[in-house]
DNA sequence: TAGATCATGTAAGCTGTTACATGATTCT
DNA sequence: AGAATCATGTAACAGCTTACATGATCTA
């Protein structure tokens, strides 16, 4: 049992359908959870059926109706229980990682276009954390924010991704063009003149 | 399919048992992957049959038997396939930033405490990839090492898991600090006046 | 009207976790 | 003698992934 305390965190910020949840998982809270759509799908019958979190219908004219859910007192009480006990160590599982360890035995240049192709997407990654950051703290500078406003949680968790998404980047970068020398091929734009 | 391709890129750098691999995913794998020890002796068993890695029998005198194996030829072909087709994107799994995330609803020293026994755990792996980075290089510096040596792929993701590593060690540390000052409670050594 | 987005679900199969079990050897 | 480390395995269960299915509404 683990993704349910994570449904029950993101959903504390407000009313969402299983389809915003998903869409949420995909952005801020990805940063410290993965989930597929399915998985949020079923996630949320079974929560609802313990009575953690409660949904009502909303009928929609423009688009297909849908179930919003809130985080019921129950629910509030199962999170405080899991913040009770100490918490497993994250786990981590990257694929590119793999490559990477494995790269003196195999073609140096799929791996370095694979870097390439990632960096980017931390780029966008980064990005995307940066404006949601901004759109927390509205006009409150950060210093500001941090020290009173409230919810204090969803932005500290932003900040630990849009860090993560920064060292993911320089990382892509560094590491693609350090390949590169090694294998003798001209970065893009670079010249052996 | 996935754990086979760490379980190969790990077993790449030399000839190791299902009880060495464990401590080995322990320590400089866990970067990128994360396993535990019962899935590296079924998984091992079956790339065995599958005559991706060989193993071979040690006879112990002064601990009991063990078996080696290493990755053959049709091994290093699945992880050159492996590399081929674009990566999976990472995924993250972090309980305890969870309960950062709801610590606006839920007792805030109970996550406060998690962060800061969490704070120390990440000081330690940051020394633990340090003196595993010092290892590798021996003799020379980083930028002769990153140049020329080999191998260099479990150097670079040593790297990337220093880094992470450091960064938690930041986070847990600030965050912890900033939870206690918005909840009025005295750090450890702070006074009032 | 075709494709995108919104919205949710079932079912099968694969993967990962946990509990339990065993036994040798070394260290205190 | 008892605890720790070395070494490997079986079996049950929980969790996750993938394929498939459906249907509404909106946009080009």
């Amino acid at each position: 049992m683990a993704l349910r305390h994570a449904v029950l965190a993101a959903l504390l910020d407000g009313e969402y359908s299983g389809y915003q949840l998903a869409k949420i998982f995909d952005l801020s809270v990805s940063n410290f959870w993965h989930a597929v759509p399915q998985q949020l799908y079923s996630e949320l019958a079974k929560l609802e059926t313990e009575g953690l979190i409660s949904g009502r219908q909303i009928i929609q004219h423009d688009r297909p109706n849908k179930r919003v859910y809130t985080v019921t007192p129950a629910g509030i009480d199962e999170l405080e229980r899991f913040a009770a006990v100490p918490a497993k160590p994250g786990i981590i599982r990257e694929n590119l990682l793999v490559m990477v360890q494995a790269v003196d035995h195999i073609s140096a240049p799929a791996v370095i276009t694979q870097l390439e192709s990632r960096a980017l997407v931390a780029a966008a990654k980064v990005e995307l954390f940066e404006r949601t950051l901004q759109h927390l703290r509205g006009d409150l500078d950060e210093e500001e924010y941090l020290r009173n406003a409230s919810p204090v949680g969803p932005y500290l968790t932003c900040l630990r991704g849009r860090r993560f998404e920064q060292e993911n980047y320089e990382w892509f970068t560094s590491t693609a063009r350090l390949l590169r020398m090694r294998a003798g091929i001209q970065a893009e734009g670079e010249t052996s003149a």
